[in-house]
DNA sequence: TATTTACTGAACAGAACTGTACAGTAAATA
DNA sequence: TATTTACTGTACAGTTCTGTTCAGTAAATA
């Protein structure tokens, strides 16, 4: 076979190996993650396991990496977003972490890191993304200094955690409440 | 004995047991506070355990009873806040969830509710209370409707996750960023 | 003084989970 | 056709933690 050759089949049980865990850890945290439980949901036995991961260490160190890449980039390289005014933007931004509920991990991870200082490192740098993403955003609305990191703060910290705090499902109360957010942080 | 006399020396231990595992509960989240653990760090053996406590689910279940109860109360139940305006009152309160911690165990808590209903339970009862202790703080300040919802709903959430979320020491800026949000969630 | 309370450590059984070894299979590739 | 890749299940050894039993102790109480 051609080295240059893509492989068939490869990686199939892998993913989901991968899919089953991420689910565990959105549904019950990482500590949840455990290779017999994934196995009893998958139907399968534990050994195959080790055919693609070194061990659960390996495995988690996965789960942190998708993570760590998906969920910041889905929304900075995003060439749509980047077209819109700061105003536009900003509700964008508010519709689509709900809507993708690009927030689904963060109670996980920030669970995590507790207990990982390597967690805690890939959580950090997540953070401070989405920060200066923020203040990008409240800068072009004219916003400078104190003022800019105050609203970047609380734009930052309450899209992150809004969705493990409320479990409120009324979608029309919901959007009525996004509207008046919106208004009040851009003036 | 008679039953009406206090029993001296009594629950020194339990107490020991119980400050040990709040602290690891803070810490590491709950999945941490192993029986084993507690014994080791406490320098004793495990067999006391069981004097006090029928099984880990009961530590467990006093943990969240400490909680549930400790941490709904401190604020609300405070006679001096209940004498400031609305106004002083936001701010005092942003003070004191920082300065008192007031929100220490709310990640681990939340984290332990996606894994047990009860657990859910106390930490929605917690939420709702936090929610209604400041729709009446900006019900006094002259806001209503969706306006007020969406101020009493961004305020608590950002007061129970600015610690988790910004790992920032710098107590004068944040001393300044305070100030800001005050003044911006009362006008 | 006798008893109860509040503990202590040692020892054992068992559950849950990890990691390794190994033999076998079915499909794709050389 | 032979080999490699990508798996499968069974079996075993080892760790960590739980819950129970038991024998003993030191202090407070009756």
């Amino acid at each position: 076979m051609k080295s240059t050759e893509v492989k068939k089949n490869k990686g199939i049980s892998k993913n989901q190996w991968l899919a089953k865990a991420l689910e565990l850890l959105e549904l019950e945290g990482f500590e949840a993650v455990k290779i017999e439980k994934l196995a009893k949901l998958l139907g399968i036995s534990r050994s195959g396991f080790y055919w693609h991961f070194k061990n659960r260490q390996d495995l988690l160190q996965h789960l942190l990496d998708f993570w760590s890449q998906e969920y910041t980039s889905i929304l900075i390289d995003d060439l749509e977003i980047k077209k819109l005014t700061a105003d536009e933007r900003l509700l964008t931004v508010m519709k689509m972490i709900r809507n993708k509920k690009l927030t689904k991990y963060d109670l996980a991870m920030n669970a995590w890191a507790k207990a990982d200082p390597r967690v805690h490192e890939a959580v950090n740098k997540v953070i401070k993304m989405r920060l200066d993403f923020s203040r990008e955003i409240f800068a072009e609305l004219g916003f400078d200094g104190d003022e800019l990191e105050m609203r970047a703060r609380l734009f930052t910290c309450y899209q992150t955690w809004e969705d493990v705090t409320f479990s409120d499902n009324d979608e029309k109360q919901n959007l009525k409440l996004q509207r008046l957010r919106h208004r009040m942080f851009i003036k």
